[in-house]
DNA sequence: TAGCAATCTGACAACGTTGTCGAGTGAGTT
DNA sequence: AACTCACTCGACAACGTTGTCAGATTGCTA
């Protein structure tokens, strides 16, 4: 049993290793850093005292000292850590960190700008070396003095405003024209839109996708048939039985969110037409394969969005340095079943 | 030449906002803490400087000087970020924490020990506040160091070893006995398990309440249906297939795990056998009420767990104290479907 | 033997902030 | 007029660490 000394109060510090090893805190300092340039039987009493010690550096008061102050963690803003959008992205964020020995801060702002000021100013204030932010509010001018002050600042799913930074963004428009492309082809010309909240960028995008592709096809679509603003389960769920009760109802729909694909598809479900009415949903989601029928969504690569983005970050940290740039993630469409349910002017071909 | 108005390097300081606002450092401070005693004007000098130069006060060299030197953050060593359980741990965590104004820091170790580590290491280096785990390793002693030093430490869903500490676990071995008797009552003797890697402390646990249930209704389990170290989709998956291919195939099936319950489901799937053969999985999943059977469970509940544990930690950050204690949080049976397909030996009542 | 470079070491200051304490001001009391 | 008191305010030190620099020691060369 290794013996577990007392230890003083609070947590040891490098003055008593210092004092316990007979030498100065600032050769303790070199042992633990490594910094060389000691003898090797100072080396050997320093990390004696260490073990006896159980000393832990203290890395906030290391980089208040050091030369560049890198606290060596990136806060994200996130939508919501739980949902799997959010949590792909913090993932794929961590995986490039965790190369650099980098941590990870993260916080859900669930679409409150107050939330998300409230979370940046936390985070700068914590000194993060830089931001991933997946922005909710209009306008993200209050970022003006960070970026001046160098921190990396790179926006993620939805385009900064008000401030001039890197993005890594989904072609909203052309993966939800994809979508109503597809179903056209599969005969149909009436195709509802059930999409999230309209002051969402990403939300407007798609559904400017979704209109010109109709257009494209010289379908004007019915505004019976066009839902927004649905933020969750309940909401879609609501939206998609009241427009399939209704006449006329339409023979396909685009969800254009994550939830209001999956409370559509309890509609569906429970009012028996999950067989006859097609979907496509924008964004993929767990198990969307194993449902029957199986959903075709627009993919988007939150995985590959998180790479991107912090690949971005780190070369700024490294000093690379380039005009803000917005880079686009391809969309794809996975056809998996429920798309293709054939709607009434299918091609006799 | 006039002389350059100093560009202050970097992010302006307390110094230079008293020095704009012709104060000292420490008036300045008393303004933007908000500690009190200082003229309306000031007051309003300090807030002009502020504004001017767009100050933020480095929280970490706050803390640092402040008495008792928290950094209001905890961190968060969880399984994986991106799966479900864990969000939704972290999720919980950060709605409590959040009323605190503290954030959390979290890291995935991945089932790897040597991460775990490492992440606990770079979490107490950065002076968190406390600790939530949820370890992978075969014991923690390493964190009594931090323990001694006050650091308040909750483990959440894996019990502690070689430390003594507060926990939050589920009663594994009861959920799986639940999940066995409910296969039993609905007629079925032949029940197979297949679960994650043994090396995880609440998998021994599941598959102890397996055995031991079907023990109580004098059932001997086939070794042949018996599966471990199942840790991905795709293992569990070939796994169903093999033990569903061979001859005097179970009837009925306890998956001890969220993956694993996907990897077979997409195994009875291929089979066609996901209306014939008796499912139930531990821990719940999205989307379990809308697959063909939906899915019975055994639920954990990954907020409530969070919750807690979140309160205890801040319980102790307050000064309570009290011997480190085990909280079970209960199962709950979901029947949803496919774990009431009934068995060759229905009772014909 | 003196001279010199190379190596090792510690005193000191500083990072940005706040706790302590005592000085200064002015109003109110005797 | 002398005193007390409440209130502001700033000088200074300190939190735990590392950068700077100069002093001490050593070994080697001339």
């Amino acid at each position: 049993m290794t013996e577990e000394p007392v230890a003083p109060r609070g947590r040891p510090t490098l003055r008593d290793v210092a004092l316990l090893a007979g030498v100065s805190t600032k050769t303790a300092s070199r042992v633990v850093t490594g910094e060389g340039g000691v003898t090797a039987a100072k080396v050997a009493a320093v990390q004696d005292a260490v073990a006896k010690l159980g000393y832990r550096p203290n890395f906030t008061a290391s980089s208040l000292r050091r030369a560049n102050g890198r606290t060596a963690a990136i806060a994200a803003v996130l939508e919501d850590v739980s949902n799997p959008f959010s949590s792909a992205l913090h993932r794929a964020l961590e995986d490039v960190a965790r190369d650099r020995d980098v941590m990870i801060f993260a916080g859900s702002v669930d679409e409150d700008p107050a939330r998300e000021r409230a979370l940046i100013h936390a985070f700068t204030t914590r000194q993060a070396d830089a931001l991933v932010v997946v922005p909710a509010s209009d306008s993200q001018h209050y970022l003006a003095g960070e970026v001046n002050a160098g921190t990396p600042v790179v926006f993620v799913d939805r385009p900064p405003v008000g401030v001039d930074v890197d993005a890594v963004l989904v072609d909203n428009h052309a993966g939800a024209a994809q979508a109503v492309h597809h179903l056209v082809s599969h005969g149909h010309r009436d195709i509802a839109y059930l999409g999230d909240l309209l002051a969402i960028a990403t939300a407007r995008q798609r559904f400017q996708g979704y209109k010109e592709a109709l257009s494209d096809h010289g379908i004007r679509p019915s505004p019976e048939h066009i839902a927004h603003d649905l933020h969750t389960e309940e909401d879609a769920e609501a939206a998609a039985r009241r427009i399939l009760a209704g006449e006329d109802a339409p023979t396909a729909l685009f969800t254009a969110q994550n939830l209001v694909t999956i409370g559509v598809l309890r509609a569906l479900r429970s009012l028996r037409l999950h067989e006859r009415v097609a979907l496509v949903g924008f964004d993929d989601f767990p198990l969307a394969d194993l449902l029957q029928p199986p959903v075709t969504v627009v993919a988007q690569d939150p995985s590959a969005m998180g790479r991107l983005a912090a690949s971005l970050i780190f070369r700024r940290l490294d000093g690379e340095a380039w005009p803000p740039t917005t880079h686009y993630v391809q969309t794809r469409l996975v056809v998996r079943g429920s798309g293709e349910i054939q709607g009434p002017h299918a091609a006799a071909s």
